[in-house]
This record gives structure tokens, sequence and C-alpha cells, in this order.
DNA sequence: CATGAATGAGTTTTCATTCAT
DNA sequence: GATGAATGAAAACTCATTCAT
């Protein structure tokens, strides 16, 4: 039976904290958010939040990495390692959107904090896990002349660019992410890197 | 008779304001800045600030349009408006990829702000006059169909995307932006867009 | 049937609290120590403090008066009530020393917290209890004219304040608390005294 | 012309903090003071003392080292260097117990911190440095064959603690430490640790 | 006009104490 | 009785802004 408001540390209290600092972090920024609208978003008292994490700087890093972590693995979790490439891209293209649009909060402040200054080694860590992965394959890629010839990091820019461009300005209300605009978007990228 | 540092407010030193709130708010961000820090590389008083900007609100909007304006301006001043699309690309290509190279720390202070609540409705404004710039260009060639026929903010959003991704990757030191690089980079661009 | 951890107080917390706070509260002072340290110290929750001791500064008075009760009576116990001055100051040096060798923290504790505002009324009177069996020794030797004629307080004042500091630049390391010092030491005082 | 509530840094500012930190933290101690309460003391708003001290520890400190050294100045500056030790004696008794009389906060201020785990290097160094002074003197009488020939730390230790208990109970009001009660005292601990 | 010391409301953080389990 | 998570008032400290000089 699942028990509530029990003696241990309460998961649903760290979790609760982790959204409100997800949902004010991403629309406020870091140094625009007081911790105390954290507490209060978070129906726990100020004090609290410091049994759960050690200072506003461990707050911030600890939604950075949940968030960070969890988009790798919507991304990565059973991805079609062995699948032509136009399938892979179209399939992390897919998965992509849809994180980001069932998260949007999430996809905000993962962009808005990319490179912040209070981001600790871990944090950097990870951003540069899921940079590498997607470096690896596009190299193989272009080993095997599918894709252009260019730095390889040029064409990882050019699609994370593209592709955060889209979603940002499906958050501001610009455009209306359908399928088919997912589907339109993403064979321009592709016309963009394929050889 | 010549007359320096007299009763009117001096330019410089509104420059020197502008310029060291440039410099901080790029990289700290707005609440990351305190302002006695602005004054102190801007090297007048903090009470100085407030002689030419009513509030730390007030000076960042300054900035925000200061620039916003000037990048407008570097890309359209003599913009060659009945030269084929594909010239007018290469020239907004070439002069924005100009302006973030010459500009880094305007580049990435605007980047940073795009958003942000604290900018006001003249802030806003600038912002979109830009961005409805591109809109009409890339909307008229749509009709000309030279460019691929989807939702236009669509196309602005992917080009407009994927030029600051290579370019926040040149400044992150990612990528090295030679003129061979960003050739290569409107190379993709079009392939994109293009019908 | 032994009966260990029922539903009575036990008094071996009670110890390990007391313990932890002459450990703390002597190394840090009252205010410099924090509640949840003495319980962790003492491996008790914070909550059980609370049901030995009404509130901190009831702790802090607990503390003192037992280690003040103990001080006073591993002097007094047995004391040579009819000897000679001269062999009661002795005894009084040497047990004096023994006590605070043998429990350097609540030496240190009491000397620290002597006039502390947060004691109450039953430590004043510990405290006080301890200084009149002195001054009367003393006053009465005076009467016999053992001791110089002087206001007796300051007899006292002499000899306890000199003892402090031998004992406390012994605690300090400056000074290795030998037998023979403490003889020397009390030579010395015995001296200053001494008609 | 001596003027008043200038622009510069105000030592009227800083010496009323110091003053109000002395009093407060004699009475409280450190950790029993809070920041509120001494700029309210001391006629200044909380942001302050902040101006002047970079944190309350360098308050403290900075509270210690003007009354360490103004203790040993008004000891040492003109004192008998080359007269006989008894009457070296005599005038570092005066001075001690007229700056204590004197300064009566300052030198409980400096009993209550002498060995506090916040003081810093500088603190601790202006503490040893009048600590070495004492006991070069005494070493060197001891050579002539005035001194009782024990560990000089002893004779120092006693001297002082001897010293600093008078002084302490005439400020608790234990005694009244007119000139000939001084001169007594003297007397005494002068029997103490002559050869 | 320019200054920068001063302000005090606001920030992050701590901690004595409580109370549901 | 014992626990320790939770509380929230208060602590140390910061900073946008003002104003006497």
């Amino acid at each position: 039976m699942a028990r509530t408001g029990t003696q241990t540390p309460s998961p649903d209290k760290r979790e609760a904290i982790l959204q409100a600092a997800l949902e004010l972090f991403s629309e406020y920024g870091f140094n625009g958010t007081a911790m105390p609208l954290v507490s209060e978003r978070a129906a726990v008292s100020a004090g609290t939040i410091y049994r759960y994490f050690e200072s506003k700087e461990a707050l911030v890093n600890a939604v950075y990495q949940k968030w960070k972590e969890t988009m790798l693995e919507s991304i990565l979790d059973g991805f079609p390692q062995t699948a032509p490439f136009r399938e892979q891209f179209h399939v992390f293209w897919q998965r992509f959107s849809r994180f980001a649009q069932d998260n949007p909060m999430a996809f905000q402040f993962l962009e808005l904090h990319h490179h912040a200054l209070y981001l600790d080694q871990r944090s950097r860590d990870t951003e540069q896990r899921g940079h590498r992965q997607m470096l690896d394959i596009f190299a193989e890629n272009q080993r095997l002349q599918i894709l252009k010839p260019f730095d390889t990091e040029l064409l990882v820019a050019l699609v994370w660019g593209a592709l955060s461009g889209v979603l940002k300005a499906g958050n501001k209300g610009e455009l209306n992410l359908s399928q088919e605009l997912m589907d339109q978007a993403e064979a321009c990228c592709w016309e963009a890197i394929r050889r």
C-alpha cells in the first residue's frame, strides 16, 4: 500500500520541489527566482527545500541533470542502432519533438541554462555525453558518404539549431507544431545535411 | 570655446555604461549582474547610471534596442532588394555572420534576452520588426516558387535557428567559423529551404 | 524479565545527551552549537532531547549544574575540615587540579559559561555555594592570622584566578601539568596568600 | 575644520560600529549577537556594516585587534625597560589594572574571546606578541635570580590568571578595586613569583 | 552634473522546536 | 517512548536605488 506523509524523506516532496523549480527557473531564470517562491509553489516550507538540496545551486543542477537525462533517455532508449541513417534521423527528430512538446517547460529550461556558470561538472558532463552521441552517429554516416563531408560539428550545430528554433517558435505560439509541420521541418533538415 | 565635462549629460558616459552593461549582462545575465558592478566596469559612480537610465530595467532595454537595431541596420542597410533571392540569402547570411563575429557579446546578449519578461514594448517591437522583414521576403519568394511551400514561419525558424546554432557553436569554440565553413553552412541551409 | 528500552526515560540516553552537549558547548559555546549536532553526537533523534530537557537553555543549565556539583563534590567530599589550613590548601589545590585534568572539557565548559546570561537561578546558586565555601574557609584562617588580612574576596579571586590560569595554559598545551609543576604552582600561590 | 557627514567612508561610523560590536559581543558573545542588533546600537542601517567590514567574523576580529593592540600599547608605551624588575612589575600591574578599569567592556571582550575559533591569524598573532613580551621579561629576570626558577610559562600564567581573576571579580561587583586593594593584590602576586 | 555612502527591503540559508508516525 | 521530517521565524548578507555633498 503506497503511503503518504510518512517519516522518511518523501520522494513526493523532492519531486514537488524539482517540479516547482523547473517551472519557475524556466520562466524567470535562475537568478530571477527567489527560493521562497519555489517553496510556496512546491507547497513546502522554506526550510524544507534545504533538507533535499544543499543550496539553490544544487537545486538547479538537480533539475538540469534530471531533465537532460530524461531527454537523452527518451531519445536513445531502444534507438534503432542498426537501421539506415535516414530512419535513425527520423526517429531522432520525432522523439526530440515529442519530448519538447510533452515537456515544454523542461525544454525551455534546458535551452535557457545550457551554458550557465552555475552548472557543475556533473551537469556539464551530462550535456557533453548527449552531444557526443550525436557527433558519433553523424561522423559514421559521413564516412558512409550519406552525409555531406563537412565538419561534423557543423552538421550537428545546424540540425540542433534548426530543430530548437522550430520548437521554440512552437512554444512561443508562432508555429503550430502539427505532425505534418514537423515532418516538413524534418524533410528540410534532411536536405540540409544529406549528401 | 570647446566644452568637455560640462553640465549636459555626456554621450561618452552613456556609451561606457551601455558597453559595461552589455559585457556583464551577456556573461552573467540580467538578474545575475549587480548595478555596482556595471558602474565599476563603466568607471562611473553608481548614482551616475541613474542620470542616464531610469532603472536597471530601462538599462537592459536600452542595451537590447541599441544592439537589435544595430544588427538590423548592419543586415538591411543597402540590402539588394531587387536581386534574386539566392543572392539576397547569401547577403543575409554573410552580414548576419559578420555581425555575430564582430560583436560576439552583442550576439550572445540578444540570444540570451530574446524573450525576457523585463523587455518592454519598444524592445519587443524592434524584435518583431526584424522578424517581419524576414517573413515578408521569405513569403514573397515562396509565391515565386523559389522556396518550399511550407508555413513561412517554419522556414524562418529553421534558418534562424540553424544560423544561431552554428554561430553559438563558434562562440563556444566547438567550431572554427572560417569563411569556408560559413559558406558550407549557407549551402546546407539553402538546400533546406529551396524548392 | 530484564527490561531495556521500555516506556520510562532511559538514564543512558540522558547521559549521552549531557555528554554530547558538554563536548560541543565547551568547544563551540552555547550559541555556536546547533541542537541537531547535539542529537547526532548523542546518537539520539532531535526530538528525543526534548523529552529529557525542556529547551536548549534547560540543557545547558543541566550540564552546568551536573559538572559544577561534580566538581564541588570531588573537592569537598571527605575534605579535612579540621586539618591545618596549609594541608587543606594542598588538598584543595590537588583535587581541583585533578578534576580539571580528568575532566578537561568540563573544566573548559565551566570556565566558558561562568556568568552566561542563560544560566538560571539554580545554576547561579550552585556557583554561589562553591564560592561561599571557599570564602568561609579563607575568612576563618584570616582570623587565625594564617592568611593575609586583606579582603577575603581578594584572596579567593587571586587563588582561583591563578589556578585557572595555570590549568588553562595546560589545556592550551603551553604548560605541561606534571605533579612537580603543580606543586611549584601551589607553592607560589601559598606564598601569595600566607601571612 | 572637522567635517561630519561627508562623502568619504566616515571614521565616525566605523568607530560607532566597532563600539556597538564591542558592547554587544562582550555581553552576549559572538554567536549570541545578531548583526541587526549591532547596526541598531551603532545607529546605522544593516547594510552599512558591510561597507566597513566584510563579514561578522571580520568585524569581531577588527574589534579584537583594536583592543588587544590598545591594551598592549597602554601597557608598553614608555615602559621602563631598564628599571629594576620590581618596578617594572609595579608598572605592569598598574597599567593593566587601569586599562581594565577604564575599559571594562574591552577587558571582558578580550577575556571572552581569547581563544575563539573565529579569530583569524592576525588576531592570534597579536595575542601571541603580547604573551611573548611577558615571557621574555620574566625569563630575563629568572636568569638574574630575581624570580623563582620555575617554568617561565608557569609564572606568567599565575600572574596573568591572578590579575584577571581579581579584575573579573571587580567587574562582577564582588570586589571594590580601590588603589589600596590593587596594591595589596600586587604585593600578593609579587610574593608568589619573587625568589 | 557627478559622486559614492547609506539605506532597507529582499535574498539565501540556518536551526530550535514540534508532531505525525 | 522515540523518531526525524517539517516548520517558519530569524540569521547573515546583498543590492537597486537615493540623496547629501
